[in-house]
This record gives C-alpha cells, structure tokens and sequence, in this order.
DNA sequence: CATGAATGAGGGTTCATTCAT
DNA sequence: CATGAATGAACCCTCATTCAT
C-alpha cells in the first residue's frame, strides 16, 4: 500500500493528490490494464477504490480525463531521461562506447519498465484506439526521442563505433531489439524463467554483432 | 469491393459466407480496427454493413463469437507456414544458408501482414485484454510456431551458422527484430516513406552481423 | 408419442391436423404450461417441434392464435358434458340422489383433468392476463355452465336433497370443492401420495355432510 | 395516494422505501397483476411510475428482484397469523368452536385479501412459472401453515367437534372452502353483487355441515 | 469535498413476424 | 407446404455523467 503510494505520487508529481484520488488512480490502473478503457466501468473503478461513483467526477471531468491523468505522466517520464538537457554532454563521456551506452538504457528503461508496468501497458494498449493519445505520443515521445537518438546514433557513427546506415534504421533497430526484450520478458511471457542478466547482456551483443556464427558467409 | 470480398473469402475458407455475412465481417474489421473491440457497437457494425442489428446475432450468437469469427482463421493462417508438414526438409534443401532462410520468412510475413493489416491489428490489440484469446494464441500459435522454428535455428547452429546462444533467445531476438520491422513499417508509421527493399535486406544483415563498426571493439 | 398423438387428435377434433401441425401444438403446450405464453418464444416452440420458424406461421397467423388452437378446444370439451342437451332428462333418470350425480361428475370431471393437465394448467394461468380469453370463458363456459347447473341444483332443492340456500351459493360451494380437490391433486401436489378413491369419497361426503362430529352444536 | 403509500409501507415493513421506490413497486403491481410479469415491461413500469428506467434498476438488480421484492412480503404476512408463537394457546381460549374459529379467519383472510387483491393475484399468477418462487412458497407457506393448522384439527378433532377423518383431508377441504369463497368473491367475480355477511355464513354453515338436505339419505 | 440517487442514451440480445426460395 | 435468412422494434440492463444533499 504505501509502496504503492509511493510510486503513484512519485508518477504524478507536481499533482497534489488526495487519498482517494489516488485509490481512483490506483483502481482505475489496475482495470484499465486488465481489460482495457473500453470495457472498465467508471463505477467498477469507483467500487474498487471504495469511493462513491460520483467522487471520480470531481476529480476528473470525464472517464476519458482520467485515462489521460494516468497515461500522460508515463509519456513524460518515459522521455525525461532521452531529454534532460546535457544529455549529450553526460553520454559523450559516461559512455565511451555505445555498447556502454546501449547496456545503460537498457537497464534504465528496464527499471521504468517493472516499475510502471500496468502502466505501460495501458499506454500501449490505449494508444492506437485514441487519437489524442496517438497525436500526443508523436508529438512528445517519438519525436523528442527520436531527434535526440538519432544525434547519439551520429555520434557514435562518426568515431566508426557504429556501421553507415541511416540513423533511423540504426534507431528502429535498436529499438526494436531493446523492447522487443522487455516486452517479451515483462508483457508477454512474464511467468517463464528468466535470466535477465544473461539475456540483457545477449541482447546487447546481438546488437552489436548479429547472429552469425563462424560459417554464415555465403561465398 | 470485389477486391475486399477475395480476401474475406480466402481467410475464412472452409466456410460458406452470404453475402451479409461478408459485410458484417468487413464492417465488424473496420471497426473493431479503429476503435477496438469493446467501443464498438453491434448497431454501429450493423449500420457501416448495410444489415439489420438482429442480423448479426443470426450468424454470431454473441458480439465476442463474431470476434473469434474474425480473429480464429488469421491466428491459422499465421501459423500455417511454419507448421507445414515437411518444413523441415524443404527448408534445408530450399535454403542453405539461415539469411535466405529469414529473407523469405520476413517477405512471407509482409505479404501476410500486408494483406491483413487490419485483422492482425485486431488480434494483437485484443489478445491481451480477453483470457480466452491469449489462451487460443498460446496454444495455437506460440507453443507450434516455437516449436519448429526452435529446430530449424538448432539446424542452422549446428552447421556454424549461428552462434551457440540458447535456442529460445535466437528466436526471440529474429522475431523481434523481423516483426519490431514489420509493425514499425505498417502499424506505426505507414504514412512515412519507406525503402522496402533497402530496410529488409538492412534487417536481415542487422539480424546477421549487428551495428558494429570497424571501431566498435572495445578493447 | 402415438398417445401424445391421440390425445391431440381428440381434442382438435374437426380439424385435420399434419403431422408437423401436433407437433408444434405439442410443443407449444409443454412451453406454455411450464413457463406461461408470454415467457415462451416461438422460436422455441419451433426448435423442440422440430420445424422451422416460419413453419408455426404458416399455421398459425400469429402466437396469440396459436394459444387460442390450443385453448379454444378445451373450453369447448370441458362444457361438452354440462351442455348435453338432453343433459337434464339424462340426469334425472341416472342419479336419483345428488350425491351420485356429484359422484359422476366429479370422476367424469378427473378423468378430463388427468388427460388434458397441462392444456387446462395453461387454461387456468392464461384467462386472466388476456382479455379475450377471459370473455370467450365467461360467455361459452361460466355462463352455460352456470346456468344448466342451477337448474339441476334446483331439482334436487325441489325434492329436498339440498337445502334450501341460493341456488348460486350451491353452485360455487360445490364447484369450489370439487375443483379444489382436482386442482390440490393434480396441479399442486402432484408428487404427494394420494389415495384417490378415498379422498374423491370423503369430498363428496364433505360436500353432503360438512365437517361436523357429535359435539359440534354450539348450544 | 397517501391511501397507497400506506399500504405499501406496511407491506414493506422494515425497508425504508424512497418516493421513487414507492412509485416504482406500485406501478410494478398494477401491470404485473394485469398483464403477468412476463408481459410487462420494464419500460412500461418506469414510464407509468414517472420515473427513469434506470432507477428502477438502481433499486431492483433485476426484473425478477422487483417481483421478489414484491411477492416476498405478501408471503411473509399471509403466513404471519398462523405462525403467531402461541397460537395454539390464544385460539383454544378464544375459540371454543372450530366454527368460531373458522369465521374469525375467514374474515380475517378476507381483509387481508382486500387489502392486497392485486399482489396476490400476482402471487398465485407467477408461483406456478417460477420455481424459486415455487420454492420459496413451499417452504415458508404451506409447510408453516400446514403443520399449524393440522394441530388445531387434531385438537377439535379430540373434543369430538371434527369428524374423524384424516386431517389432511380436513385442512384441504377447509382451505379449498374458504379460499374458493374468497377467490370467486374477490377475483374471479369481483363485479357481481354479493352480500359478504350471509355468503360468509353460508361458507362457514358448508364446511360445518354441508348441503344435505332432508331427504338426501339414500337408503 | 464527498456522496449516491437519478438520469436517459445506448449497450447486446431476443422477439414475433415476413417472404423469397 | 416448408424453410430459415432477414428484419427492426422491443427487451432487460449498464453506462457515463449530473446534482441536490
């Protein structure tokens, strides 16, 4: 409970929250995760945070308000660390080689990940079905992260780290590969065994030199 | 229109469609699409299909039966390349090396996805939020798919042409990196302008030999 | 079957009914009896008739004239006895006393019961929620009922069987104790243990005598 | 109006009913006592309560709750004087003749009968179409009732005030009786004119001593 | 602030009935 | 004759939202 607390205060900073309200917002996750907005009930939530159905109202104007209140923080704490200022000065010297680099936001963003988890997953849910949340996630995530990205990918494609293929194939790819890794192992199959140390490092490496074994040339 | 009916047609093969039936199939596609499943109204497909509501209910007992009438024959057809009888052998004689192997996968799959953009986006969008759907998809598709790509990627490890990771993070990374490209190039971002040539074949050597660099070597 | 098949036959006589045409009546009767018509959809009656659903139309041009096939014959058989139009000569001649007269009727009366339980179970329930039930009842049953047994109560008032009360006051004692035996016995408590010949004599008896045991006097 | 409320409060004893509550269980009474539970609507309820449909599922989870809701009461109170704690005590000191005792609870049925014409009617309507109402009168009336009732015959019976028949066959001849008069009186012929007094008398002399007149011996 | 009764539009589904085959 | 696909009104019920308390 207090853990739970904890988290939702620290998603939604800068917001004063009241004790219901955040039984709403934890409720409202919760539901919203499991079966989707569409199919939550406004007095599902309500029932749940043991708050009466009109008390969500006041809070926030409609059902769709709510959604916002909790998909939107996740947006902005998804970018912060794509976005904070220096970020190039800080990666040029942290991370020598974006091997380095690579490892650091996995983990990164494997810690947001576990930590939002429902969250993000409401997000991903959520956003093809609403306009407003796609246009807001193309204005604010994939564009910010994206341009920044791409700089590092330069970066490191300069000092010969990284092959010369467009900066936004090396982007998707890498992507791609970084979230294929958590989605598969917090999203899809959450329950098998993992290794997590073993596969982050698998994947890092799969990055960086593929799949070939000693005999793939073709000629 | 002729056009949409073929391909209605080819997926729900086996069984016989009225022409209504096709409609309300089409209709339901569109919706269930744009607005998922749980926002959209038996009324609203009834009126986009040109048919009474109580129409639908003569060919789908329930709204949840028409979905699985929808989703049940692309989680088939997904799977049927992979679990035709003697893919083995064909694949050891057809493609000597794994990269010709994943050339043709990932071509296969394209025209599979692009055919059933829609369809595919529905069973991705609503299998997380219906019990009965992620059971369907384990069962059907996970586990046999799984099952024959695990051995194929054995073979290809076995004559060196892959590296000796576990079995189960080759397929997870190829599959990530194959369908991270697939939904990227058509679910994401469809309207941005796309190389297909160049991105596939840039796919098949990032699952191949990684981003490194002539300086990536860290030593 | 080919009982079930007789008895329809009987009670519709005049009519030429097909075979399809029993069984929907069948059909209709058991709904009717064990849920009340308003509660039994057609399409239900037509599945456990084994026909289809625009078949009961063909025959009958709605429900409502469905339940009127199947209620219509069972008023009518049920005044047939009291209707006789020689009834009263019959009468005089066959039952000198009341008490066999009353002995007669009430077994003439079960016999009826027994054979159409579930037509007069539909009967009983369906006259007072349809208007035109409730007057074709009252015209073909309550009233010549009423007015043949009158005659016959005052009969037997004329040469002292019965005492001298309202001749109404007679009729609706002995019916109600008559039709309340058949109904406790056959519609209520059908499952109980009843020794029919004993409990159809001590009716009669109750009706002629009353309850009263030697110490009954007031004064 | 305040003449209904009152009725319906003191059914309802023990739930506080709002004005609307009020509204909704005395339109519910009115066509469900016309037209049977199954033929009304719930619609017609809210519209002829003033009232929105919606409230009426506020209040009542279901349809068929409303019924309950209605129906349980009646049962509770037409039980209520025969199960009285002591009964058996009060009714041998005030009732020194079972005829005595028979007048009193036929009048007092007849009130309650008046007062509550239109929810027993629903009560005896829909008992025999829905078998938890089947269930729960056979629990909570007949047996209750039963049991009571059968001492008090077996108590006249010893002081030699009852033949010595079994008292089965007493109670149902005197309920049959009593229930007869009051079902023809107040249901099925509720137009006609009686005179109450001398029919209750009549009813009461019947069940003493029957209609045998003179000369009804047969011998 | 919080409540929960009230709303009426709309949800999925069933209905009696029609009609082309 | 018999069929069963098609209809659209009506069914019971749930919904997001409002507002007097």
């Amino acid at each position: 409970m207090s853990d739970h607390d904890l988290k939702i205060d620290e998603l939604m900073d800068g917001e004063e929250l009241t004790e219901k309200q955040k039984k709403i917002i934890i409720s409202a996750i919760e539901s919203f995760a499991e079966k989707g907005y569409s199919a939550t009930s406004t007095s599902e939530i309500a029932k749940k945070a043991g708050v009466a159905e009109g008390t969500i109202f006041r809070h926030y104007k409609t059902k769709k308000d709510l959604l916002l209140a909790i998909v939107a923080p996740v947006m902005a704490k998804f970018v912060a660390p794509f976005i904070i200022k220096d970020l190039n000065k800080v990666l040029h010297q942290d991370y020598e080689h974006f091997e380095d680099f690579l490892s650091a936001m996995l983990k990164n963003r494997r810690d947001f990940l576990v930590k939002n988890l429902a969250t993000v997953k409401i997000l991903v849910q959520e956003i093809p079905l609403h306009p407003e949340l796609k246009e807001l996630f193309k204005e604010h995530i994939a564009l910010k992260v994206y341009e920044r990205f791409e700089k590092i990918v330069e970066h490191y494609q300069a000092n010969g780290q990284i092959i010369e293929i467009p900066a936004y194939s090396v982007v998707r790819m890498t992507f791609t590969s970084i979230f294929g890794y958590l989605i598969a192992r917090y999203m899809l199959l959450p329950e098998a065994e993992w290794d997590d140390e073993a596969e982050a490092e698998r994947t890092i490496q799969f990055i960086m030199h593929g799949l070939a074994g000693p005999n793939s040339s073709k000629n």
